[in-house]
DNA sequence: AAAAAGATTGAAATGCATTTCAATCGAGGG
DNA sequence: CCCTCGATTGAAATGCATTTCAATCTTTTT
């Protein structure tokens, strides 16, 4: 507080003050046992004395590491999604919190361009160790050659079968087992899968239902909705143009996300279609929304806790050197009335 | 791609390849006129070819300024929040695009201590040049000592006549004028308040509503709820409690954000009252499940595009020495069926 | 043609913390 | 009593980019 002094104080000045060298600061500091107990506990006492804080720069560049990780968060899909997906918001805040039990700094980066001398250029430029990487894109190829330049990042989403990079994300194949076992169970036999399975992940989730469907003794068969724009309107409107020409009205949908499935539910309902009564509902991701919508829509849900904590793990495994495999989050059907 | 060298290159590598001195390609790198054009392009080319890009912790080092804004979003209320609250989100997307387009890198934080030491370090160790705050509490006195330490700070929120730092904000008094005049029009009479107004923000909604009433010829009563929580839950039972308990039943209700009005009109409706029929209902912040809420809610929209924007200019302009004004942002009512 | 002004460039200093390596000191060994 | 070892400490080097200041080379002015 006696620090009429305005300019920040270095390790020198200190050291100076503590009556001690530059490196005996330094090592007090960081708890080095190359420094007398004594001795460093009057080095730290000055230091708080005059409240000084290491310059995370000099250390930064010093070290070679820093101690830092971007995470790429697309804002612009949050924004053309109208209803906006707060799950990704849910997975920040667990990527946050890991890194914050890492004493690790979080870099949040919207990169403009997915392309791979944009992502090296955060890494290199913006100093951080390594990449976490969130939001479903058309990406794989960039990434692939992201990974090949050594840069050590980990994915959310769907593992490709010759990916070189870690992926961390739901279990998709489960997610949509879960769907259709849930349909089979309400006697439901035709199935309608909403989503563009361009994205690994929803042709995942295809997969999953279809699986289920194939497990049937029944008969099940599995019709498909492509979505191109993840915006609430975007599905409303397709609900609408394949209300107009279907013949067989299917009675079990299984929707990409829940704002899909809202958006289905009131197409259905405006054009005299029951939900749940003549149509069962499935989305994903358990949005808050979802159980307040009527009706309160069933939903997969993934532990986005478990998640993030996955991501930050694998990453700092791999800055380590280590390559760590890709892995699969708990992944649940919550049970409501839809 | 002629690197067979692993070590990354730093700007004494590029000044020897394109022979020259290190001081000519940090001017190329910096568009400096103290260089020759064809130097430049020379250099540019080489940097290029080579891949190089400037260590930024080096550069940090050297220059007084980071170009870093530390960001601190409370997640922990976050999750408290049962429905979570896009709205900080969107708040979020609007600072990350303004810190964007000036070249600046967001570090996100998740103090866990409020208090003025926690704040600090963050700015010192983590080597940011400002800090901006979101997320609302009971933090007036504690970022007044912070703001006095010299730190460039911007808060989101409300500001106190007394404050001594610059904050960015919704028009509380006029959403609550908004919602009052939109109950007058429907003929209500007797307003209900939903919210702790301890929290200055929710204090002036308050304020506004009060004086909508008061401006009206006929005798309006404004009655109040207090919520210590912030999630679903506390809302919903408080609303059954005081359900139990209230003699003349009001006519209208404001609550302190959305979620809270979703909680009180079910249950309402639980207790069959009808909205809007005996009463209507105004939420605040439109988060997206409002408009998808049956009834879809009519509630108070704040634009976080230009909060961001607000938010981060201001903060520049404080760490340029100057000491703008606080502000609060456009706000208006959303009519929907509530 | 000499002098002054301007354009380019580089050597060395700087920012701050960490690390290497050598120096010092007292203790235990022979 | 001399020597070696361990403990503790500090001087100097290091990491990388920027900036100051002086040096050189061109032009322009008189």
């Amino acid at each position: 507080m006696a620090d009429a002094d305005k300019r920040a104080k270095t390790m020198a000045d200190i050291a100076r003050l503590a009556n001690v060298s530059k490196p005996t600061v330094s090592r007090a500091l960081s708890n080095s046992p190359l420094v007398n107990a004594e001795t460093r506990d009057h080095v730290l006492s000055v230091a708080a004395e005059h409240g000084y804080a290491v310059n995370r720069n000099a250390q930064k560049l010093r070290h070679k590491r820093t101690n830092t990780i971007a995470v790429s968060l697309d804002f612009r899909s949050h924004r053309e999604n109208h209803i906006s997906d707060p799950f990704m918001f849910d997975l920040l805040a667990g990527v946050s919190e890991a890194l914050g039990d890492r004493n690790q700094d979080l870099l949040l980066c919207a990169p403009n361009h997915n392309d791979v001398v944009s992502f090296r250029q955060i890494l290199n430029e913006r100093g951080a160790d390594g990449f976490i990487v969130l939001g479903q894109g058309h990406r794989e190829e960039m990434l692939k050659e992201f990974a090949a330049t050594a840069a050590p990042v980990v994915v959310w989403g769907a593992a490709a079968d010759d990916a070189n990079y870690c992926v961390v994300g739901s279990d998709n194949l489960l997610g949509g087992q879960l769907a259709g076992r849930y349909f089979l169970g309400k006697g439901r036999r035709r199935f309608l899968f909403v989503g563009d399975i361009s994205f690994r992940e929803l042709r995942l989730r295809r997969e999953g239902l279809q699986r289920a469907a194939d497990a049937s003794e029944d008969e099940v068969v599995v019709d498909d909705i492509t979505l191109h724009s993840f915006s609430y309107e975007a599905a409303y409107d397709a609900a609408n143009r394949y209300l107009d020409v279907v013949e067989n009205r299917p009675d079990a949908l299984f929707a990409y996300n829940d704002t899909a499935a809202m958006a289905f539910i009131s197409a259905f309902r405006e054009a005299g279609i029951d939900v749940p009564g003549d149509v069962s509902v499935v989305g994903y991701n358990d949005i808050p929304s979802a159980q307040f919508f009527s009706p309160p829509i069933t939903t997969i849900r993934q532990d986005t806790h478990q998640a993030g904590h996955l991501l930050v793990a694998k990453l700092m495994r791999i800055i380590d050197g280590d390559t760590p495999k890709s892995t699969q989050i708990r992944t649940e059907l919550i049970l409501r009335e839809s």
